[in-house]
DNA sequence: ATAGGGTTAG
């Protein structure tokens, strides 16, 4: 207790020799007020009650002083920071006070200086959350740059992008770095990476790349989690070269690539699209395996996945014997997904197989794996298999959702019969589950395939009452009416979307320019292509193209439709199958001969 | 810091 009390009395004596001003103001309102000074053993008090703690007794000592003077005073005195950060908050909690930036800024300097850092970094983590006084982030570095030891002033810049980024206010820490940069401050790449982490979440990859590269250009040395997150961000975009890039760039910062690195890159060779991705992403893990990497679970699953979504089951199996092989254990994950694979190549009874191996290894099967295994009946003409697996796995005490309904309810509603679908909906409903949009999107779409837009147009006023519908349910009513030849209805319904806040997409406007053209309306198709063009966010794409092509060719009208073709090359998009069917047929056959016929042939060969 | 999955429109 003895060393306590010593650094006690040093307080005070530090403080009662940074007293003039204090007195000085006292004076003054003596003046102002005419009412008795506190004289100077008083201020002794306020820091010792400061110091123990006696707020009642503070509050009775300090009501005559101007409260943010009084904090100015302890400041500039060099009592101990701690004490001012004491008298800091409990003035702003009951005194109701606020504090300048630059008093406060000015506090958290001192508190920097005496290496307090968990105190700051509280500090301002309740900064950072308070939305009600939020200061403007230029304000606060302004307020910092105040202190001119650089070394500080950068600590606690580090420690409000920190502070922000762990209060989820992600445009506030990402401008505190971005200003910290202007001031020189070097940050740290401890709060380096939860930034990166919560932009990447938010699929800001050009915001990850520029934290990356400005990270390079400050020095600040990423570490092996930053580097991570930076190629996981440019996978996500599909800009691969630069995810190498970043590879390389880890080997000269003295960092290895580690499982991560080259699971997240051969993931990203896998969700790429196009030819040979699944080739590279397996160069990627003979080249992590020359490296001395081995590949794990994760490694495995994604290739599996990787190879039947790209067509290749026997790819995936390769893979699955290959893990096994390694002593590697599948977990549902790997079932799932190979479960999936079968199932959308029809080979049902290979996935139930699948299952069972899966269950006699010990794994067991989630609701996920049902409800692929149900899918994979329904789209497979195996309808009464779907519904007693529905019965089982209700019988296994799985709670089930909407999804599983609404698989079932489209299987009946595409075998016409959407009678049974509605049914099935109200069974749902008395189990107490709720139908959501996907169930009425399939009722929709059911009475629209019987040709009952009218009955399909009822259902969709209820659910706009609710506000429920989505772009897909627009979507489906759009194409019923396009198919009927009521495109001028359909576009009725883009207005009445936008209404309920709903942003239009590429495949919107196709559907309603496909329709017109259908209609032989090629002036209404055009202009619908304005409006999509007026959308900044919406250019033409393949398949707008593809329509039109359509539309014009069968019309006859070839030079137009060859404009067209030509203008799409020219923006560097590139055909497919589909561009190059209607080439064929509605032109090349009619003896019109695109002038980018060797382009497009060549192109369209190979996919 | 990396991997998965189910419905509806195309």
């Amino acid at each position: 207790m003895f060393p306590k009390s010593l650094a006690v009395s040093r307080n005070i004596s530090n403080f009662i020799r940074n007293l003039s001003g204090l007195s000085r103001l006292c004076s003054s309102s003596i003046t102002i007020a005419e009412s008795p000074c506190p004289p100077s053993c008083d201020v002794v008090v306020i820091a010792d009650l400061i110091e123990k703690q006696h707020w009642s007794k503070l509050g009775v000592h300090v009501k005559d002083i101007n409260p943010n003077e009084l904090f100015r005073q302890l400041i500039s005195s060099e009592l101990d920071p701690d004490l001012c950060l004491r008298y800091y908050t409990w003035s702003v909690k009951n005194r109701n006070i606020s504090v300048s930036l630059e008093l406060t800024f000015k506090l958290l300097h001192s508190l920097a200086i005496a290496k307090r850092y968990s105190k700051i970094r509280s500090f301002l983590d309740g900064f950072a959350k308070d939305d009600g006084s939020d200061h403007p982030v230029h304000s606060i570095l302004h307020a910092i740059s105040m202190c001119d030891n650089v070394c500080v002033s950068s600590i606690i810049a580090d420690m409000l992008v920190l502070a922000y980024a762990n209060n989820s206010r992600f445009e506030l820490a990402l401008e505190a770095f971005k200003r910290s940069g202007f001031y020189g401050y070097k940050l740290s790449a401890l709060s380096c990476k939860p930034l990166m982490i919560a932009l990447l979440k938010q699929n800001r990859s050009a915001d990850v790349e520029y934290v990356y590269k400005e990270m390079i250009r400050r020095k600040i040395q990423p570490n092996l989690f930053t580097f991570n997150v930076v190629i996981n961000a440019l996978c996500k975009t599909g800009k691969m070269n630069k995810a190498r890039d970043v590879m390389e760039d880890m080997k000269v910062y003295g960092c290895s690539p580690n499982v991560v690195s080259y699971n997240t890159l051969i993931d990203g060779y896998c969700k790429l699209g196009g030819i040979g991705k699944m080739y590279k992403a397996d160069a990627v893990l003979k080249e992590m395996v020359e490296n001395k990497v081995s590949p794990n679970l994760t490694t495995f699953n994604i290739l599996i996945d990787g190879f039947w979504k790209d067509d290749n089951l026997p790819g995936s199996m390769k893979v699955l014997k290959e893990m096994l092989d390694q002593d590697v254990v599948p977990n549902v994950i790997t079932y799932n997904s190979l479960i999936n694979g079968l199932c959308s190549g029809g080979k049902i009874s290979e996935a139930l197989g699948m299952h069972d191996k899966m269950v006699s290894a010990g794994v067991q099967p989630n609701l996920i794996t049902y409800n692929s295994l149900i899918n994979g009946f329904c789209k497979n003409d195996m309808l009464k298999e779907a519904l007693d697996m529905l019965e089982s796995v209700k019988g296994q005490g799985f709670v089930l959702t909407a999804r599983t309904y609404n698989m079932l309810i489209d299987a009946y509603c595409k075998l016409g019969k959407t009678v049974d679908g509605f049914a099935l909906k109200e069974e749902m409903e008395r189990e107490g589950i709720v139908p959501d949009i996907g169930t009425y999107n399939c009722l929709i779409a059911g009475q629209c395939r019987d040709g009952n837009v009218e009955a399909a147009k009822k259902l969709f006023d209820q659910l706009t009452s609710k506000g429920l519908p989505d772009l897909v349910t627009y979507h489906i009513l759009m194409e019923s009416y396009c198919s009927k030849g009521e495109s001028r209805k359909a576009a009725m319904l883009l207005k009445e979307m936008s209404k309920m806040d709903l942003k239009p997409r590429h495949l919107t406007y196709n559907i309603l320019m496909k329709g017109y053209c259908r209609e032989g309306n090629l002036k209404a198709a055009t202009n619908m292509r304005t409006e999509m063009e007026k959308e900044r966010r919406l250019r033409m794409n393949v398949a707008s193209y593809n329509v039109l092509l359509q539309g014009y060719s069968q019309k006859g009208k070839l030079e137009d439709a060859n404009i067209l073709l030509n203008e799409m090359l020219e923006k560097g998009l590139v055909p497919n199958r589909t561009t190059y069917e209607i080439v064929k047929l509605e032109m090349v056959d009619k003896g019109f001969v695109p002038d980018v016929e060797g382009h497009l042939f060549n192109v369209s060969t190979k996919s």
